[in-house]
DNA sequence: GCCGTTTTCGGCCCGACTGTTTTCAGTCG
């Protein structure tokens, strides 16, 4: 029985709650379970050791005594009674027909019923024969909505990557905010929280009329389809099968919409608690007294928060993860921002597999006000790439001794991107690394070891002395690649020993470490670092996605290595025994023995936590 | 199915749009 992870468990949990829609259950139950899904899919920490300690599975929020015996049944069975006992009655294939435009769990139900309908190759040849517009409930409309649905149900499988919904996002924006009379554009939802991709766009408008407005909208040429257009809401599909929503909004309830459409759901399903608990409704067009209705609050989303007491939520963190208690007692952690920035500490230029030179690279970050930044190619073990050998390494002493005086202005820290080979030993020898002032370790093969293997494996690089971060932590491609399976918490737990930050990789398609291991390293003592591991001059403005998720996982600049001043920097690395500032060192050892003292460390673990 | 300094039973967020209807159910967010 293969280790089931909390992202499997929460599937399963997501699924017994639609085939129980199915089936016809209390629409509490359902929802019980969905949110059991939820919880678990942010869980930092493993369910499956959760499971193993008394009421552990009981103290998570959502879950009560019948959905954790469920939960530890999946895990030793990878099953559960009503889960098989469902399966019976509903194959997933007719499950998953409520993914479809349209279609829900009542739908189904019926086309299940009268037609027999039990996939989408049925389905498609029932809408094509007419069949589907007989059943009451059904029409000729639904019908071709269904076939439409069907035709683009795989290009539009997946949610997009933030950064590839960012510039259309902002070019829909600039358009609205051109029409006559428009006072107000936002966008709203998983976009405004910046998670790592977008299932949809929210735009939220306010003045201008209806027409010119929705006019504006359903004419941009990025758009393939109106799906719908009313007086205060609209709905298109762009080329890239994006779907986007946008809503006419009177300013005086342009904050409780805003609020309301950014989400996330859960975030607002615990608003409205702390609003009912103070005699109070909450919902898109304002916040009111319940008693007659009088309007509280609702231009603005600060004026809402600070109605219901509470200090304004960033909406990164409007995750439901403990944000609106926080908010609650004034204790929300103060976020890193893109200025509190003062380096980059992960970059690769012409001399590996980067686009721009040394030079190129090096003023382009000053050029981005940056104090220091670090060149860090990759290693032997990617020939490929044009990784460096020890001998290469020797020779780019000079090359960085030769840009820090060719571009003055800021410190440049003579790196590497060095690899993790497969026993957890560095792919360069230790007189190599000696002469290196930073040293990231990745995986980059490999990746597909089991788990306790892959936790031997990063355990053993983190120990070596010359280690001061590890990038792009799990190795992850987001909807390509899954992460190493490596014990997450034990590597964080070490890491903060030995003082080795963790990498927030800023690359789109990898944001790695996730917001939510972030949140775990800073919790266990780590100090992270955010890097672009840009490849050309335009990569560098990737520091903004890195920032989301380290804005997502409640940091703030303390938290953050790279936002330290050089001088804090320069200490830190003077301690270390490369680079340019070298302190008296003994003739060097056959092998680094794990017992040793690290030497050169990116950061000391805190003590505490700070908030 | 969960939850509880009001409750161990009776609540659990709610409005817009669509397509079907002729006053509303289903879906969606």
């Amino acid at each position: 029985m293969p280790a089931l992870t909390n992202a499997d468990v929460a599937r399963v949990l997501g699924t017994l709650a639609t085939m129980l829609e199915i089936d016809g259950a209390n629409p509490f139950r359902t929802r019980a379970y969905r949110e059991a899904a939820r919880v678990l899919d942010a869980l930092p920490e493993p369910v499956a050791r959760l499971a193993g300690e008394e009421g552990a599975l009981e103290a998570l929020p959502g879950i009560g005594k019948d959905l954790a015996q469920k939960i530890r049944d999946l895990l030793a069975t990878g099953s559960t009674g009503l889960y098989d006992e469902l399966l019976k009655k509903y194959p997933l294939e007719l499950v998953h027909l409520t993914d479809l435009q349209g279609l829900g769990a009542k739908r189904v139900r019926a086309l299940y019923d009268a037609l027999h309908i039990r996939d989408r190759a049925g389905l498609e040849a029932a809408a094509q024969a007419g069949q589907l517009r007989e059943l009451p409930g059904f029409g000729e409309k639904l019908e071709q909505k269904v076939l439409h649905s069907l035709s683009i149900a795989e290009q539009v499988s997946g949610r997009l990557l933030l950064a590839k919904v960012w510039e259309v996002a902002h070019g829909l924006a600039d358009r609205l905010r051109a029409v006559q009379g428009v006072t107000r554009v936002e966008l709203a939802g998983s976009f405004r929280r910046r998670r790592d991709t977008v299932g949809d766009l929210d735009l939220l408008v306010c003045g201008g009329t209806p027409e010119q407005v929705m006019d504006a909208f359903t004419t941009h040429d990025r758009v393939a389809e109106v799906m719908a257009r009313g007086e205060t809401r609209s709905a298109v599909r762009l080329t890239d099968g994006l779907q986007v929503d946008l809503r006419l909004v009177p300013g005086e309830s342009f904050g409780a919409a805003l609020l309301y459409f950014t989400g996330s759901k859960e975030h607002n399903i615990e608003l409205r608690r702390v609003a009912n608990d103070q005699g109070l409704t909450l919902n898109e067009y304002g916040l009111a007294r319940e008693a007659d209705q009088s309007v509280v609050a609702g231009r603005t989303e600060q004026d809402i928060y600070r109605a219901l007491g509470m200090d304004w939520i960033p909406p990164e963190l409007r995750e439901a993860r403990g944000e609106i208690a926080l908010a609650l007692e004034g204790r929300l952690p103060r976020l890193i921002e893109q200025d509190d920035l003062r380096g980059d500490l992960h970059m690769h230029t012409t001399r590996s597999d980067g686009r721009h030179t040394l030079a190129e690279m090096v003023r382009a970050a000053k050029e981005r006000g940056y104090a220091y930044v670090a060149i860090t190619e990759h290693s032997k073990s990617l020939a490929m790439a044009g990784g460096f050998d020890e001998a290469r390494v020797r020779r780019s002493v000079g090359e960085i001794a030769a840009v820090r005086r060719e571009v003055p202005g800021i410190e440049v820290l003579h790196g590497l991107e060095v690899d993790i080979l497969a026993d957890g030993s560095l792919d360069l020898d230790d007189d190599a690394l000696e002469l290196l002032d930073w040293v990231v370790i990745s995986l980059h093969s490999r990746l597909d070891q089991p788990a306790e293997a892959a936790t031997a494996r990063v355990l053993k690089a983190l120990e070596h002395p010359a280690v001061c971060a590890m990038g792009h932590p799990t190795g992850r491609m987001i909807g390509l690649r899954p992460a190493s399976p490596f014990d997450m918490e034990r590597v964080l737990e070490r890491a903060a020993e030995l003082g080795v930050a963790m990498e927030i990789n800023c690359q789109p398609d990898r944001m790695d470490l996730s917001d939510v291991n972030a949140r775990l390293a800073r919790e266990k003592g780590v100090t992270l670092v955010i890097d672009t591991d840009a490849h050309s001059i335009a990569n560098l403005d990737y520091i903004r996605y890195g920032l989301f998720v380290a804005r997502r996982a409640g940091l703030t600049k303390d938290d953050v290595l790279n936002a330290w001043p050089w001088e804090r920097m320069r200490k830190m690395l003077r301690k270390g025994r490369g680079g340019a500032v070298k302190p008296a060192e003994p003739a060097k050892q056959p092998a680094p023995s794990p017992a040793k003292t690290p030497a050169k460390r990116a950061a000391k673990p805190k003590s505490a936590k700070t908030r």
